[in-house]
DNA sequence: AGCTCCATGTAAGTCGTTACATGATTCA
DNA sequence: TGAATCATGTAACGACTTACATGGAGCT
């Protein structure tokens, strides 16, 4: 439920085609990792927010001999409405649903090494995410990236401080998420060292605990 | 897709109707937080993994005049390849998805006050996490949920330390998460404190930046 | 002529939520 | 007799993914 308004508060920013949002989101809301989103579901999505009255399409030509047109979104008087409530609305988080998680608590079904691989896989994409977010949070200071520029152009100056300060600020709480992913994994691989020293006979490739098929009544 | 693999280790545990498995499922793996699914998802999945052959439903009657019956299912030789299958696997992990972080890069548009709420309700939600998953560490540490006690049960004794520590070493990353979405939500206070002193003719109520309306073309 | 980018969609399917619906069992 | 719990589903909808499909614009 939040994609509707990601779009609502980028459309803000300026007269904006499907094509730019879907190439703006998957970049500065979701640097590829925290919520890419298909063109697919950016079109239709855009279609029902047009069809609500919280946007409105300006169809423009494209290029010199127009033989195509493309859609320019805007937003509506209700469109601001419904950036300014959700901002205010209080949400009720949603599971953290991450399988990683979940896998963990089962690792006993495979053996120590595969244990091992998870949490190095584990440890690995959190460290490229941490990169991924620091080089974003020093382009957000330097004020470089294009879809902050374009907002800022449209609004007053005394407030550019806190549009970049809130974007670098939940950035900031992305690379502490990574590093605490980090320092769980690799806590994780000690943990599977020490399981393993405690357990030096069992061969490096079985399952800890195989699983077991109960007595079946013949269908 | 991970509810799947996690009721094929739920009922590896032990044969479990649906109604013990949504139960379970949203004590332990769950506790409420990380993962709940509606019995009405859970009854679906169970029929397609019988139907895909990695499960087996044995009907059993229900009470002594048995009017009733329950489904009460098993883990197939399919089921228990797939199980370990899955452990094995490193899946690219899913976007974070957090609708609070993609709200925070837009506190802008609501005043400082709305951006207190928000940060404030984060707070409140994760320490509450940390509190309940801190419980839950201890009972696992115990050996005391009922969960893991029919695992042991049918598990070899050398093996039980694993067991536990396993899901143990769960539930304390997601307390060290937890405990960083605290951290990150009382900077966003601290942050919100400096960007209002800054600014302190600023009406409390006032949006930072108030959301614009372009000019539209009348359809 | 060919390649990359711009631009917009439809269709099918999975996952998940909310609401609707039913009925037996157990215990006080 | 009534309430809590056990037990199992269907229907409709929204969110999201994957695959299919099309075609102009700009440049070399």
């Amino acid at each position: 439920m939040s994609l509707r308004h990601a779009l609502l508060a980028l459309i803000e920013a300026g007269p904006s085609t499907g094509y730019e949002l879907a190439k703006r989101f998957n970049q500065s809301a979701g640097a590829a990792h925290v919520w890419h989103a298909q063109h697919s579901q950016i079109y239709t999505l855009l279609r029902r927010l047009e069809a609500e009255g919280l946007v409105y399409a300006n169809t423009l030509p494209r290029g010199e001999r127009a033989l195509a047109t493309k859609r320019a979104y805007e937003l509506t008087a209700d469109g601001a409405v419904e950036l300014s409530r959700w901002i205010a609305a209080i949400e009720d988080p949603p599971g953290l649903r991450d399988t990683a998680y979940v896998k963990a608590a089962y690792l006993e079904y495979g053996s120590y090494d595969h244990a091992r691989a998870q949490f190095r896989a584990h440890r690995a994409y959190y460290e490229k995410l941490r990169d991924d977010f620091e080089v974003h949070v020093e382009q957000l200071e330097d004020r470089a990236t294009p879809t902050l520029q374009q907002r800022l152009r449209r609004a007053s100056p005394d407030v550019h401080e806190a549009i970049t300060a809130f974007k670098a600020h939940a950035y900031r709480g992305l690379i502490a998420r990574a590093r605490t992913e980090i320092a769980w994994a690799e806590q994780g691989l000690d943990l599977v060292d020490r399981l393993a020293a405690a357990n030096p006979d069992r061969p490096r490739d079985a399952p800890v605990l195989p699983a077991t098929v109960h007595k079946q009544d013949k269908a």
